[in-house]
DNA sequence: TTAAATATATTAACATTGGTAATAATATGA
DNA sequence: TCATATTATTACCAATGTTAATATATTTAA
């Protein structure tokens, strides 16, 4: 019967809402059964009924905030064209999103593997989002010849890791203190690395 | 009375050295008041008498660990001279070391600031750490212009960001899966720094 | 040395978690 | 309408952090 499964999705995705709602807000400490199930308006037995259990709720939400960074990002290049400038809006949006987000990025980065079970798939999803993210702008400048394709991998894991380190820092540890700092910080850094490992325009033969 | 603060000095070691050996073997998560109570032969109403709460213990750990990180590292690195070689072997060395005691990195880097109250100290020491771990070379690549002292705060922090995005990939991401992968790719990331930052010997004016 | 005072440790309890099983309520189909 | 299947809830359990009351050592003073 189909209108069971319409039914069914519609109910999860309460759960899922509220979940979100907290995790936006409060982060994932706050996220408890009893929680989000008021907020969903059922007991919060009634969870059990439609996840495995708070973990796979939580999934659950990774995969939709996903496509939130995506929406988010897509909305702050709307008009740019492909390349290395759209790269660093792109990143700075990106950082900006978790900034917004913290326990977003908590879910991302901090939650323990060994907690997400057989959500692998989920995980290696965020972890190659930020690829995936700026794929458009990589082939571009290859294909102008702005970064030498044997480099990209380089470049790119570079960004993710700085990204990642930066973010943990200001979000976990206070690091630097103050916003304004932070993504100028940034943005010299990620600057810098682009310019490092791109051919620029005068020095370009084609 | 003097030896009432030995005596007390010592039971507080005992909660001390077992939620180390703790955070060491099974991370984190398993060190409850009941857990290290239990190994240190108390109850675990008891910790209240020597700590304020578990956190409180939690981070009389984390000052010790600093301290043998340090020692770790200088393990490692004896009979070397100060420079950018003994950099990368310092490096090495302290990225081994939170590989070893993953329990350790989560503890030094992921967990909430939140959680840690008024120790807001031990959070500036374990941030600054990596820099005091390597002063000594850094102040003899100055004076011998192997750095420019201009540059010296931005690679600093860019190492500092590299390792914790590194470490937090592999730690808690399994990226990349195997170790050896992990070590060369972390070793590579840290020698083009280095190098994009120093003035090697034979440019060396002196 | 022994009784009072102090310090230390333990038990009992509470609240908050995640999670399960039995039960109640509701919707569905003949 | 009534039996059946589905869905939600209550009542529980175990583990956690934490506190208060109580028991047990230890020290101090007579």
């Amino acid at each position: 019967m189909v209108r069971k499964e319409i039914k069914e999705q519609r109910v999860k995705g309460y759960f899922i809402q509220a979940a979100k709602e907290i995790l936006k807000g409060e982060g994932l400490v706050c996220v408890s059964t009893r929680n989000v199930a008021d907020r969903a308006g059922y007991s919060y037995a009634t969870l059990y009924n439609y996840f495995k259990d708070i973990k796979d709720l939580v999934f659950e939400c990774a995969k939709e905030f996903i496509d939130e960074v995506r929406d988010f990002v897509k909305n702050e290049t709307v008009g740019l064209t492909a390349g290395i400038e759209r790269i660093q809006v792109k990143l700075k949006a990106y950082l900006n999103y978790f900034i917004q987000y913290p326990g977003i990025f908590e879910l991302f980065f901090l939650e323990r593997v060994s907690s997400m079970g057989n959500n692998q798939k989920t995980v290696e999803l965020i972890y190659t989002f930020l690829d995936k993210l700026c794929a458009d702008d990589w082939n571009y400048c290859i294909e102008h010849g702005i970064v030498r394709a044997d480099q990209l991998e380089f470049v790119s894991d570079h960004i993710r890791f700085i990204s990642a380190g930066l973010l943990l820092f200001y979000i976990n540890r206070r690091h630097p203190q103050e916003y304004g700092e932070f993504i100028s910080l940034a943005q010299a850094r990620i600057k810098e690395i682009l310019d490092r490992y791109t051919i620029s325009r005068e020095d370009n033969p084609r």
